[in-house]
RNA sequence: GCUGGCGUAGCUCAAUGGUAGAGCAGCUGACUUGUAAUCAGCAGGUUGGGGGUUCAAGUCCCUUCGCCAGCUCCA
């Protein structure tokens, strides 16, 4: 809207009762409330619950956070403090670790000070005072953060008796800030730099209401309670153990299973969709992978051996032993395109710091496959790929979005190579009327790239399938096929993987289910549970016929009430139980309990394996 | 890798520098069970590993391994 000259934002917003404003755009740049126009301008009010509103609600919290600081920590020294996509931090140096005690006693004063409700008033000073005010101050993170600005008028913004350096906007006074808490502390480094001092960095979160913050809170309780970790081992899924080493997953027979039900999944579809099965050596010589580029471009990620005076390297990619096999003959445009598949496992040296459970580690099995086709395939080839990804995100019942990204600065193949191939996944993406976003730039040196990205039950993203175009390996291994008119082409190569790592796809499907595992994936389907030991007989007797019927089961034999067998069996997310006794002796029968459901009465084994059948949707 | 926190029975967790304990799981026995925990008993440990301080170390110090969190989203 337009407002006249000389008018105060603040008193207009009073003036016209707008509750949730907090700052506003004039003319399209971003100013506090309390600002008089200077001129007559376009005016945009942002409210608090906006994007740009919680932007700033978060760092105005960071600051009142920093004063907190200042007033329990006479000596503390600030770095920088900005909103963060679900809150803010701010480092300082406090000359200790922070603990947990210590945020309970900077949460309370930030309440004091929202309570005072200080102003936050900004005043325009030269560079120089504000260096000479900083100096003064001995903060020297500041100092440094201010000679590193360009400009030679900054801005400073005070609340009581704390004054920062900072671009703004902020709220009006620190009553806005209503909902928030701290949540946990850290070290970092000043700058992000390992050579610089290690700071404190306080995490919080800020919200417009009551409701959103504990929407936020609950949200971080459900994602603790959803930890693949610890599910995994409550579950009895895995185990991750010192004596085996950091980054080295070992599968127990459920988890095992749980593998094995993917994997077979994998193995199935992919013969459906023309991939021949292929498999590679896990080490390969050092000298193949100078020639493939690793060497330069990996080494450090990978691991190497020696055999007899000769190197070697553990693969960490897929593609070196699926290229020998391509290169095994000659090759005719006849047989194009070549699919080959392996569940490849695959070694990567991950940083310690950086492992986490299934979703970093050093050893992990991919769903991958290389194909190695003419230009003119390209475009269906990766069609057929993305169809793929929409049949498995259907089964898995996970909504996706895709990403494509294009040429980067640095990069090989001709100016040719990357518009075709650039194009093929572009009409690919567009065949398949679901929006996608382009990452202009992005792709790898060697091609361009398509990225998956599922979203799970509580909103989080989880990469999984990518597709990469590569111009550079069929140069390096000399890749050809003999076209039509006899003369020796060279073919375009797709790296691909669906659901990605094995292991961490396996991690997503933990959180996304919390353990609850739908019927065709649940390593355990059923588990039958005699009433008392006197029908163990007739209970191995239902076993031994739903085993025949390819159903997995298992059977509870410990002598106890059958209040306690259910119980374990709920704990264990086990989707069905069957009770046995007299009466079901009798019917050759079993009386059906469904996981969180209850009771379903009295089946005949028959109709009990009907109904499991038709459950698990054919699946598998 | 770096910084900080943590590491006690299979699991979850107790224990002022002063005899390492509980619940669950396990084993044995009693009970013979009808839809989310029956009762009793037994066993379970080099307190992650190594070194040191001390009359005395799970506890304090050093070192090593592992786990957890974080390590620019740039005023």
């Amino acid at each position: 809207m337009r407002i006249g000259k000389g008018v105060n934002l603040f008193d207009y917003v009073k003036a016209h009762k707008l509750k949730n404003v907090i700052a506003a755009k004039v003319d399209g740049k971003i100013v506090d409330l309390n600002f008089t126009l200077d001129k007559e301008s376009d005016v945009e009010f942002i409210d608090i619950d906006s994007k740009e509103g919680l932007e700033i609600l978060r760092h105005s919290a960071a600051h009142i956070m920093a004063q907190a600081i200042q007033t329990l920590f006479k000596n503390a020294k600030f770095a920088i403090g900005p909103a963060i996509e679900n809150g803010f931090y701010y480092d300082v140096d406090v000359g200790r670790p922070l603990t947990q005690d210590d945020l309970k006693a900077i949460e309370i004063q930030m309440k004091k000070i929202t309570a005072a409700n200080y102003p936050f008033a900004r005043t325009n000073v030269s560079k120089k005072e504000a260096l000479r005010l900083f100096k003064e101050k001995g903060d020297e993170y500041k100092v440094e953060i201010i000679e590193s600005i360009p400009d030679e008028q900054v801005s400073l913004y005070q609340q009581g008796d704390f004054v920062d350096f900072c671009r703004g906007p902020h709220i009006p006074s620190t009553n806005y800030l209503k909902h928030f808490k701290l949540l946990s502390v850290a070290s970092a480094y000043f700058r992000g730099d390992e050579t610089r001092p290690s700071m404190q960095r306080i995490y919080g979160t800020a919200f417009a209401t009551k409701e959103d913050l504990d929407n936020y809170l609950n949200f971080l309780e459900e994602v603790k309670k959803r930890d693949h970790r610890k599910l995994g081992k409550e579950l009895d899924l895995f185990s991750i153990n010192d004596d085996v080493g950091a980054g080295f997953v070992i599968w127990h027979p459920k988890g095992a299973m749980l593998r094995e039900i993917i994997e077979t999944f994998e193995k199935k579809e992919h013969l459906k969709r023309g991939y021949e099965f292929v498999r590679g050596p896990e080490l390969l010589k050092t000298q193949l992978w100078k020639v493939s580029g690793h060497y330069d471009n990996y080494r450090e990620n990978m691991y190497f051996t020696e055999i007899e005076n000769v190197s070697f390297g553990i693969k960490p990619m897929n593609c070196l032993g699926h290229i020998q096999v391509y290169k095994s003959r000659l090759r005719s445009y006849r047989e194009l395109p070549k699919r080959f598949f392996e569940l490849g496992v695959v070694h990567r040296h991950e940083k310690s710091g950086v492992l986490h459970g299934l979703l970093r580690v050093r050893e992990f099995t991919q769903d991958d496959a290389h194909i190695f086709c003419t230009k003119e395939q390209l475009n269906d080839e990766i069609i057929g790929v993305l169809d793929f990804v929409k049949y498995a995100m259907d089964i898995f019942k996970f909504d996706y979005e895709m990403e494509i990204s294009t040429r980067p600065e640095k990069s090989i193949g001709t100016d040719e190579d990357w518009e075709n191939a650039t194009n093929a996944l572009i009409n690919a993406l567009e065949n398949t009327k679901r929006p996608y976003q382009i990452n202009e730039g992005d792709g790898a040196f060697y091609g361009p790239k398509i990225d998956v990205k599922l979203k799970d039950a509580i909103g989080r993203k989880w990469q999984c399938a990518t597709i990469q175009c590569d111009f550079t390996l069929p140069e390096r291994f000399n890749l050809e096929y003999i076209d039509k008119d006899g003369l020796p082409k060279r073919p375009v190569m797709v790296h691909r993987v669906i659901l990605g790592s094995i292991e961490r796809f396996i991690a997503v499907l933990i959180e996304n289910y919390a353990g609850d595992f739908p019927l065709w994936l649940a390593p355990i389907q059923a588990r039958v549970i005699p009433v008392s030991e006197k029908f163990d007989n007739y209970a191995n007797d239902v076993y031994e016929q739903l085993k025949k019927a390819e159903i997995r089961v298992d059977i509870e034999k410990r002598n106890e009430t059958i209040s306690k067998k259910i119980r374990y069996a709920e704990l264990e997310k086990i989707p069905y139980v069957l009770v046995v006794g007299q009466k079901e002796s009798e019917k050759n029968g079993v009386s059906v309990r469904k996981r969180k459901e209850g009771d379903l009465g009295l089946l005949s084994i028959d109709e009990f394996i009907t109904k499991i059948k038709n459950e698990s949707g054919g699946v598998l």
